[in-house]
DNA sequence: ATAATATATGCGTCTATGCGAATGTTAGCA
DNA sequence: TGCTAACATTCGCATAGACGCATATATTAT
């Protein structure tokens, strides 16, 4: 069990990049699991970037990992304790340009959608 | 006025080092304003680590500074928005070993004080 | 004016972090 | 088995941040 302190760094230290706070609100907003491939369309980053602050927003404890075939599904992890809810009623209250022109992005790219999956890979190739 | 998510950034990039939220968690926790030298004694750093780490607070808008005579007295930022408001919230769910102790030392502090104002300088020399 | 003291800041160093490019890994499909 | 595609990881570089030391600034006491 990491120190209190420890924790408080690593959620802070995660959510004080611009692209990961973009990644984390945008999962937040989805309510639901998103692909990288998905996530990547929505923030317009690179794909080893994305899957990088990926990787340190998971270690913080703000995201989880849903590996199916060779897709990998992330969302947002239930809140264990206060100090993980209230960051997450933080997020609930901010918008503004940057995050809702992902918010059209990632709605757009999520009516590819097929069955509730995602279907299309990270250059528009359709699956199958 | 800074884009949403320089606020943000700033004010979680504040709260990514451990001395930082030691200071920032002292000065909510004492509800009052605190001079430089009572935070060096609370936290045990020194004197311009202390100084700086107050600047880049003060900077993401969280603390403010009051200069009387040679003392400056720092305290927290009444909550201008919703965000500041559950960052503060956040933090009152907040105790354990470090931070404890920290209240503890600046409570042995305070308690040094007359007519509550600082009368002890760095080097535990009297004023006047 | 001079000295002393509280706080801030500039400089050098070391470490941490972000990015780009390339490469590695795993899974589905022919 | 071999290819392709989704995602992860490693390396090298450039930049940012934290610390220690020395010094600057501001204010008060002598």
């Amino acid at each position: 069990m990491k120190p209190v302190i420890e924790t408080l760094t690593d959620i802070f230290k995660a959510l004080s990049d611009k692209t990961r706070l973009r990644i984390f609100w945008i999962l937040r907003k989805a309510m639901c699991e998103l692909c990288v491939c998905e996530i990547i369309d929505a923030v317009e980053e690179n794909q080893y970037n994305v899957s990088r602050h990926l990787k340190i927003l998971k270690y913080a404890g703000l995201v989880k990992e849903n590996k199916q075939g060779r897709f990998v599904y992330y969302s947002i992890t239930k809140p264990a304790d206060k100090i993980h809810k209230i960051i997450l009623d933080l997020f609930s209250t901010i918008s503004g340009d940057v995050f809702d022109a992902d918010a059209k992005k990632l709605k757009k790219r999520l009516s590819l959608r097929e069955n509730g999956k995602c279907i299309i890979g990270m250059h528009g190739k359709r699956i199958k």
